[in-house]
DNA sequence: TAAAATATTTAGACTAATCTAAAAATTACA
DNA sequence: TGTAATTTTTAGATTAGTCTAAATATTTTA
């Protein structure tokens, strides 16, 4: 049986394993979970000996399959009940990511199998995200470019077709990260450039710098 | 923010508060918790300086206002998760008290509230118990005679009348003791004699007998 | 009512998860 | 490419909740 911390974890590190090639690095881990470069040395080195994660030191962290699994068991925990708290218990969609991080730790199969059944089966939860069915499998992910986004579509930036420094450079200007979700605002018909919002801010692309963006909605 | 493992004493020594006048001993908390005597001192002293129990040394315990509010909250919350799992999410009513043991302490008034309001405010839990409203009022708990139960009901056993040496000894032999939950099994309608069942066994009581017997329902 | 039995508390230790500070490894860049 | 900056790890400490064993208090009973 794995702690709440443990879980926690491995839903960060699958996280962030989805916007990276390389093993995910202990500094990332720490921001996210608020905690300290020590702290989550300390964790991986536990979860490597439960076969749950492939570390080396000084190198960063991948899940095996076991961790994996781990991982979209807590996601999909967390996606149902969001989607129980906003359809069955009135809920606003951005009121309810604390609670289910609550209750995404309640390890029963036969309690989530029935409350996915209670809801109809959802595919994805109120912020859009796909819910893993029982055996951890997610719904087909198509990446999209954003060109052929909608105002007031959605989704996460998950992949630069231009990958060079002076574009790199622009995103990291404008805190622009792959991982970051974001939403289209309005489309200028004129010259194609799209007003979009994430993480508290807003932001004008250009047409050819739309075109270099994906999404994964 | 009271911890898990706060609560759950809070609770236990709430329910024993209900069937003894008298303190509530470090002995009797540890059978209920699975603990030690030990480790109960140590958290009595800890809820102690909280101002949540009333302890003196040898004494045992009895709740603050403040600690049966808080007892009185996550048996509320444990009674209406059973209601739903029950009622929503097709348990059987003998399947549902370990998840509600821990859904129970999610500590979200909002949460727990829409969820009293979308079961329709019911007033007792698949077991029969009551449910404690949202200012952690019960339902007027009324103690009635055995003598006046009819087959099949049942309730907590809480109080006697008679209370000799002779009669406390009958009951301690047969393993019957207050707040034991006994069911009706049926009534012989030649003498009046009561068939029972509790904590896995069953016995025949005597008319006299069922009459110095008190329940609460 | 005093010795025996029982209940409770204290003392000291352990585990999980965390922290700070220092040491070591890696990466960046002049 | 070697020094500086950054990242990661190690070492040692802390906290909550628990434990065992020993000490102490209360209760029972002869």
């Amino acid at each position: 049986m794995n702690s709440f911390t443990e879980e926690n974890y491995l839903k960060a590190i699958y996280k962030f394993s989805l916007t990276t090639k390389k093993g995910v690095s202990t500094n990332t881990i720490a921001k996210k979970l608020n905690t300290k470069a020590s702290s989550v040395t300390d964790m991986l080195k536990k979860l490597a000996t439960k076969n749950l994660i492939n570390y080396k030191k000084y190198y960063g962290v991948t899940l095996t399959s076991k961790g994996e699994q781990i991982a979209l068991s807590v996601i999909r925990n967390h996606r149902l009940w969001e989607v129980f708290l906003v359809e069955k218990l009135n809920f606003k969609w951005d009121e309810v990511h604390d609670l289910a991080e609550e209750l995404e730790h309640i390890k029963s199969e036969k309690l989530i199998n029935n409350l996915d059944a209670f809801l109809n089966f959802p595919t994805n939860d109120p912020h859009g995200d796909p819910i893993p069915n029982k055996n951890g499998k997610i719904k087909n992910l198509k990446m999209i470019n954003m060109s052929e986004l909608k105002a007031n579509e959605e989704g996460i930036f998950v992949y630069v077709k231009d990958s060079s420094d002076k574009f790199l450079k622009y995103l990291s200007k404008n805190k622009l990260e792959i991982g970051e979700r974001i939403k289209i605002l309005e489309i200028e018909p004129f010259d194609n450039s799209f007003k979009i919002a994430y993480n508290n801010q807003q932001l004008i692309l250009s047409e050819s710098i739309a075109k270099n963006i994906y999404i994964q909605s």
